[in-house]
DNA sequence: CCTTGACTCTCCCCCAGGGGGAGACCCTAT
DNA sequence: ATAGGGTCTCCCCCTGGGGGAGAGTCAAGG
């Protein structure tokens, strides 16, 4: 019953260095330690300490905190049942917490699944039916490059209650600088109006659309064959315009603006 | 859209210290750096970036992952699907660990809380009538010491089988200091022989019972009392006579062995 | 113009829970 | 006596920051 660091190191499947720390940290202070040599020498009784701390390690009690547990269960009457019950609380909730996260990304790679699905290398002008969807929207007036941020604000309020893909409302019937109306928004099971969130329902109808593969910055061509079809047609355009954002720089990465992905809708009279 | 690293931190909440570290580390550069006063100053894009790197980070996903998936989702077309989809195993797998955990916590709790409840402070003998129960044994030879790794080993072998408080039956009629005959043992549900362990029925019967309380050196006087007991009556004991081990070191800590519980059992004819 | 107070910079040390390795002893077998 | 394996202490490394020292910077007020 006298084990060397090495055999004791094979018998309790601590590493060598992991003992001398715990010698170091009081936990786990050998039988016997040669006074010229410095040897450490372990015995029976240290097998179940270590036993013990093996468990306690596994249930990620710091050293410090088996220290104290240990010393005060090597003297008085014993009083694990509080620390343990608190850990157990702790656990409890690390648990949750990790929930919390697997299902965020979850949704996360969901819905990144969904953009990447259906992505056709070619986009043809095509006609089609919308039809009405209830919107929460953030009109504002400025700068195009603000959409992002008005984006962002809408998505955030709405949360859970999100039901598309978030889109952009012109209001202008040109193209403007500074000034541009226009209304960041996103289609909503349900919600209510506030904090300068309007809540309505935005009517459908026919509509020419087109979708637009790269940066934001060529949108105006596409814009100009949207109308230059229009106008080949003898359609009358209506306002407000869509832009709907099939995919963009996501939630957490910018991705590669020549991948967005986005549809410019214009509802026309009928 | 310029903000020194204080006004920075107060609207990402990451503290100056981290903004610091994510900029050495290289995940978070700053826009503009004053070449002259070494100040950092964020911008609009820095915002995004922070915000993403929070998600990231409540993800559990490391610095080095962190840049590694902004450097490859910077150039290339993104495959941000990958690493979060093994994060996501990951996360399954970190919660089913302290699924364990807290099952295994839960599980000590509740044994540890069993033996504590009933401890009345006086201990008398008394006869009782014992049930024939199913034990798994392993029978030894050699010194009393042993009986806590024959013990260990029966446990260990029956795991959540068990049925019952361990117990080791003396097959010697005698006290010996060395080569006594006894067998650690454990009530269980069902099980096999095998390994050293023998499965059986133990026979039942009327019996003189005394709880000792203290440690096992003192077990001697509790023994003296039983006998005593038994020839006062005319009784005649049978072998093995049995320790019930109520309360002992426990699985993790010794406890104080003034506070062991063991109960001495020895059938009598009737 | 100077001072003052608030910011910010770099640099160093600290934590847990070890890992890796250098250089020096120690122990036993041949 | 020597060789080889074990062991010792001491130091630096990792992650994701926190704390603080000492020096430099910036803007506002007197």
């Amino acid at each position: 019953m006298r084990f060397s660091i090495g055999e004791f190191s094979r018998i309790t499947a601590f590493s060598v260095k992991t003992l001398r720390l715990y010698h170091e940290k009081g936990i786990l202070v050998p039988a016997h330690v040669d006074p010229s040599s410095g040897y450490r020498f372990y015995d029976g009784e240290n097998y179940h300490r270590a036993r013990g701390i093996r468990t306690l390690r596994e249930f990620d009690f710091s050293i410090a905190k088996i220290r104290t547990l240990f010393e005060e269960c090597d003297e008085k009457s014993s009083d694990v049942l509080g620390p343990l019950e608190q850990k157990l609380a702790e656990v409890e909730k690390t648990i949750e917490r990790y929930k919390g996260i697997s299902r965020s990304i979850a949704s996360i790679i969901e819905t990144e699944k969904e953009t990447a699905m259906d992505q056709p290398h070619e986009f043809e002008i095509e006609e089609k039916q919308l039809d009405t969807v209830l919107i929460a929207g953030h009109r504002m007036t400025g700068r195009y490059e603000e959409v992002g941020r008005g984006l962002g604000l809408v998505c955030r309020k709405m949360g859970r209650q999100m039901n598309g893909k978030p889109m952009t409302l012109y209001h202008d019937g040109e193209y403007k600088e500074e000034g541009a109306d226009f209304e960041p928004c996103v289609p909503i099971r349900k919600g209510k109006d506030g904090e300068g969130i309007s809540v309505r329902e935005l009517p459908g109808g026919r509509c020419v659309s087109l979708i637009h593969r790269g940066p934001y910055e060529n949108l105006h061509e596409s814009y100009k064959q949207v109308f230059g079809y229009i106008n080949e047609k003898g359609y009358t355009s209506k306002i407000p315009s869509r832009e709907v954002y099939l995919k963009g720089p996501g939630m957490i990465f910018k991705g590669n603006p020549n991948n967005y992905l986005t549809e410019i809708q214009v509802l026309i009279e009928e």
